[in-house]
DNA sequence: AAAGCGGGGGC
DNA sequence: GCCCCAGCTTT
């Protein structure tokens, strides 16, 4: 494939990018750090969060992750639950799992040091090629093409790529690979990356304030959210379920573990009556959910996942005594919870204070 | 190759 | 409401 730009070109593509980079890019905590090559540690933390993420939600979970866990060692050494505990509404619970598991093979095989290889990197659980890819640029300096969101949305209004995700993907891997700069890896990959967050955005980019419009496609023929172009999704199911919050008269509640794998891996949930996919759990103290009205008074959540919304009915129950296992109390001791599970918590705890 | 996997923010 | 986000793992 004959690459429409000349080497020239190129080059003060990459002027341009990397000068404006240098004078626009927003602080983020992990680029300040000192040494990155010595201490990947942080940004291999942060692309962990990253993942599907977006800055503003990762910053104050990496903050209080590198208060807490300041090494590898630290994290790797710290129990499961912990580290669910200060993940805890970041969602993609796996990310925690295979955090833990790679710290602890860092931590316990590697002496503590991280790879320096990209195949090194690709080894270790919960990083693929584009994390692999993004902590040889960031943290090591070295050549290495990185292709996430942003990079796809501005690789294809650069060259007016109309052939849709994920099938473009391999051609918008080839073009981005040849505009990457082997005198500066670090700061190309980042600059990218943040012309993509911050003026080439998906709804309303900011063509007038781009370093690099002169050489794009789509901005030349005005259409520029044209691109990406992407294959129609599904709408997404609707799923009822009731769950219960079953007190005692100390004020405990009752709490059970999810299952180790899929959905909100091991974490805990008020019981309830059951969400797709999930096998079957008996509801304990033989509990029935009333059948499913509209407008009967009681709270109900709405929440959506990846691939369906949620609606949450919530009924209350009181027994007297809440095995040790599952008692846990609201203001001492909750165990990690998922989102839909806090605000289904907070709805109720409200509602049964007001008489 | 496709499916499974959260939550939040922009519009 | 719909779309998107510094993707990886499993099947």
């Amino acid at each position: 494939m004959p690459h429409p730009m000349s080497p020239t070109q190129i080059s003060k593509l990459q002027h341009h990018l990397h000068h404006w980079y240098n004078q626009n890019h927003r602080p983020m905590p992990w680029r300040e750090i000192p040494n990155p090559a010595q201490n990947p540690y942080p940004i291999w933390l942060a692309e962990i969060m990253l993942q599907q993420t977006t800055v503003a939600a990762v910053i104050p979970y990496y903050q209080r992750f590198m208060q807490t866990f300041p090494t590898v060692h630290a994290l790797a050494n710290a129990p499961l639950a912990t580290i669910l505990h200060h993940w805890q509404g970041l969602g993609y619970y796996r990310r925690a799992h295979l955090l833990h598991q790679c710290a602890q093979y860092v931590s316990q095989q590697l002496n503590g040091t991280f790879p320096t290889t990209h195949s090194g990197l690709l080894a270790l659980p919960g990083i693929g090629p584009y994390t692999a890819s993004v902590i040889m640029a960031t943290a090591y300096n070295q050549p290495a093409t990185v292709v996430d969101g942003n990079v796809e949305r501005v690789i294809a209004r650069l060259f007016a790529i109309a052939t849709p995700l994920p099938k473009a993907k391999p051609t918008i891997t080839k073009h981005a690979a040849q505009l990457s700069c082997h005198q500066n890896p670090r700061i190309h990959a980042n600059a990218v990356m943040e012309l993509g967050a911050t003026l080439c955005t998906p709804q309303s980019p900011k063509c007038p304030q781009c370093p690099i419009s002169t050489f794009c496609k789509a901005y030349k023929a005005k259409n520029p959210t044209n691109y990406p172009k992407k294959i129609t999704k599904k709408t997404l199911p609707r799923h009822q379920a009731t769950a219960f919050l079953i007190t005692d008269k100390q004020g405990n509640i009752y709490l059970r573990q999810r299952p180790t794998k899929g959905l909100l891996a091991s974490l805990w949930e008020l019981p309830h009556t059951g969400l797709p996919k999930d096998p079957p759990t008996p509801l304990p103290f033989n509990l029935t959910s009333h059948p499913v009205t509209r407008s009967s008074g009681h709270p109900v959540i709405q929440h959506t996942f990846t691939h369906f919304h949620l609606t949450l009915h919530l009924q209350t129950a009181q027994v007297q005594t809440i095995p040790k296992e599952n008692r846990f109390h609201p203001q001492k001791n909750l165990p990690p919870l998922s989102t839909l599970m806090l605000k289904a918590l907070k709805q109720v705890l409200i509602t049964l204070k007001k008489p």
